[in-house]
RNA sequence: GGCGGC
DNA sequence: GCCGCCAACATA
């Protein structure tokens, strides 16, 4: 809650004041030349417009570090890299401040604190340890990325964790699948994206699906109709949008045909199915009738955190996301002990 | 699934 | 019949 106060204020902060700072602190960030800017002034101007931001006039900053310092950035695209260097723009400047104290700060990072110290010079590192103390003493903030900031998760695992952290609505989905090996485009977009934020990574979702749809119709035929949209998915194709998973709201206002399993069960399932998938997961009457009365009332995603809570015996802020749900659910039912700190409380600062 | 190309 | 490209948007 305060990382974001110190955020705000550099961001708010004048271009001019920006660079004073940094020269102040000496940070290693240096403003690229104007001629250097001329040069891929095309490119950083093709960044801006594919994150509908203003374009970057001829006297807007840029700075250019190397792109392993600013992994946010450069895993969402947000800067036009050349030659292992990021140019970021003044306006995400915030990006490179903020991440020194995090790495320096948050226990849960030691291990990108130790990747990120092995990529820069001794001399440097040296230099900026103080300096890196001072400020985080100065402006001490909250994780911003508490916990895992790339989640992975195995494609062996995904059995138990559909039956225990996946909403109703997914893993309807994924069972499907797994009965009829098939899927109808609503499905595949749904379920798809939201695996992808559950932290399948790509190769395993090909994978994944290709073990499915291949008994039905042949792996060839697969890779012919199918990959290349879950590639697209992931952002490896085309235009390379990394596409965030449907919202309850999406889901619940889209219109299921015949044929189709996607859609929020408490919206579009009859009673009695509705029921009948709600029994499949040990819940008694009397909670089940509690969450129909909701539904009746039209109040889907209250009745989606009754399952929660009746599920995993918490309480719950509201669901609105299938994978804040995902993400929720998880964090109950598997304590988040990052292996970093295990073996790690020895040597936390190695350099003398 | 939609759009588009041959 | 063969193929490419697109949609999305919650958080702390
Ligand atoms: S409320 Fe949201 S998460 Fe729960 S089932 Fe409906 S869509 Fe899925």
């Amino acid at each position: 809650m305060e990382s974001s106060l110190f955020r705000n204020r550099f961001h708010s902060e004048a271009p001019d004041d920006q660079k004073r700072f940094l020269e102040d602190n000496e940070l290693p960030y240096k403003a690229i030349s104007t001629s250097d800017f001329e040069s891929i002034k095309d490119k950083l101007v093709q960044v801006a417009r594919s994150l509908n931001q203003p374009s970057p006039n001829a006297d807007s900053t840029f700075y250019k570090v190397p792109f392993e310092e600013v992994p946010e950035l450069v895993a969402g695209r947000k800067v036009y890299i050349h030659k292992g260097q990021a140019y970021v723009p003044s306006t995400q400047l915030t990006f490179l401040v903020a991440g020194q104290f995090r790495s320096k700060l948050s226990k849960a990072l030691v291990l990108t604190y130790r990747k990120w110290m092995s990529v820069i010079s001794e001399e440097e590192s040296d230099r900026l340890a103080p300096i890196v103390e001072a400020l985080s003493s100065r402006y001490l903030g909250p994780d911003y990325s508490q916990g895992k900031i790339k989640s992975e998760v195995a494609l062996q695992d995904m059995d138990d964790l559909a039956k225990t952290s996946f909403p109703l609505c997914m893993r309807h989905l994924f069972f499907k699948l797994r009965e009829e090996h098939h899927l109808k485009h609503g499905g595949r977009q749904q379920l798809g994206l939201f695996l992808k934020g559950v932290g399948l990574k790509l190769e395993d979702a090909l994978a994944f699906w290709r073990s499915e749809f291949g008994q039905k119709m042949g792996v060839e035929r697969f890779d012919k109709e199918y990959a290349y949209n879950i590639r697209h998915n992931y952002g490896k194709e085309g235009k390379r949008t990394d596409y965030t998973p449907f919202s309850c709201n999406k889901i619940i206002l889209s219109t299921p045909g015949v044929g189709d399993h996607h859609g929020c069960p408490y919206r579009h399932f009859s009673e009695e199915n509705l029921r009948a998938a709600l029994g499949s997961m040990h819940l008694g009457v009397r909670i089940v009738d509690e969450i129909l009365e909701k539904v009746r009332n039209r109040h889907y995603q209250v009745a989606c955190s009754l399952t929660f809570e009746a599920t995993h015996g918490s309480q719950t802020i509201g669901i609105n996301h299938p994978n804040q749900y995902f993400e929720q659910s998880r964090k109950i039912l598997q304590p988040k002990v990052p292996q970093e700190l295990a073996n790690d409380n020895t040597e936390t600062t190695t350099a003398s």
